[in-house]
DNA sequence: ATTAAAAGTGAGTAAGTACTTACTTTTTTC
DNA sequence: GAAAAAAGTAAGTACTTACTCACTTTTAAT
């Protein structure tokens, strides 16, 4: 029981990479199973089908994805730090996300074309991911808010701001930076920060 | 000659259609076919092949919006604006490119798709799209620093605060927001300018 | 060591796939 | 209105695809 599971596992490593690259209507099973060092019919035995296969993708990043947000990350951010300001938090929060997907860049690729494609994995974007991400930053924006550290401002419009500046900021860097990348991972961290506190308007 | 260009054209958009939902790899000439009326064979007499077809998709995708960007659109607002701020400007250049993407979602929807898996849309895509963008926000960026009424921030970094929320934002209203719109694409903009020029913190 | 269960596979299959060819129909030209 | 040119297609081809099944090999328990 203990070498099923491994093999499991390398199957499913390897079909986000092959996946993440080529996208997976262009994936083949022969070459997942190839890649992994296992034959065809090993891959349909622990997986049934290749849509099964996709599915335990996705389903398994978002899961990490929940528990790290919800579980590790942010509780213990907001707990030190009841008494830092709303911009530190903010910072944290953006800093938190910005390194999970950069750590688990294939299978957020993977996610990321399919929602494009897919109806289902949009719905289930929708209901963990984002939902993820109203829960937290509407704790964030609301304290900031009470504390007259935030502008009072439409939490839906704040985290789409936030976000999509995020997500784009973490695509262009993956995949269409291709030379020397010249900021560190701070450097963006604060740029984004310190436009969307302050603004561009000199005063 | 008359026909032949509508014929042409006519596979040209259904072919956007079926691969904007679809993705390409999953879309079949012979569905692509069969949506705009005609027989596959007659698909391959005008494209050759199905990359072609791909091709010619991205290619006057990008011809449009670099037409409308450097020759209609900006150039435009740019002139009769000479007097204005440089808020009014960003907005307009925001605005402008927001209707773009609305108007020609499936087609930018395909490219979106494509970039996540195919180099060479990649390599397109940023000389040409970003390109474009680069130019015409140096010059609003520039005037503005000029003028004293913008910080002296990167442009880098704004290209992608701006890009990154309007991307984004286009994305998420298209695919992701099912029920009642509850925003007029006005409040939209207003709502991504107004954090950018100002900033969320309270002073 | 025997045996049962678990893990793994070679060799298929049926249903697609992109693309071609030899042909017919329609349109244009004079 | 006949001939030439352009537009269109039915019926293939060679190949790939996801998936299955009957079978062998490996592992673990007694």
């Amino acid at each position: 029981m203990k070498k099923s599971t491994k093999t499991k596992s390398r199957i499913l490593e390897n079909a986000i990479e092959v996946v993440a690259k080529k996208g997976y209507s262009a994936s083949s099973t022969k070459e997942i199973a190839e890649k992994a060092g296992i034959s065809e019919a090993t891959l349909f035995k622990y997986y049934g089908t290749k849509d099964e296969l996709l599915n335990q993708i996705v389903l398994k990043t978002i899961d990490k994805f929940h528990n790290y947000s919800l579980n590790e990350a942010f509780p213990h951010t907001f707990e030190i730090a009841q008494n830092q300001t709303s911009q530190y938090l903010i910072r944290e929060m953006i800093k938190e996300r910005f390194i999970f997907f950069e750590e688990n860049f294939p299978a957020f690729r993977v996610i990321m074309q399919e929602m494009m494609v897919n109806e289902n994995i949009r719905k289930i974007f929708k209901e963990k991911i984002w939902a993820t991400m109203e829960s937290i930053s509407n704790q964030i924006f609301d304290r900031g808010k009470e504390r007259g550290e935030l502008k009072d401002i439409n939490n839906y419009f704040l985290r789409k701001a936030f976000f999509g500046m995020l997500f784009f900021s973490s695509i262009f860097e993956n995949l269409l930076l291709d030379e020397d990348q010249k900021y560190t991972l701070d450097e963006q961290i604060d740029s984004m920060v310190d436009i969307l506190f302050n603004g561009i308007k000199e005063r």
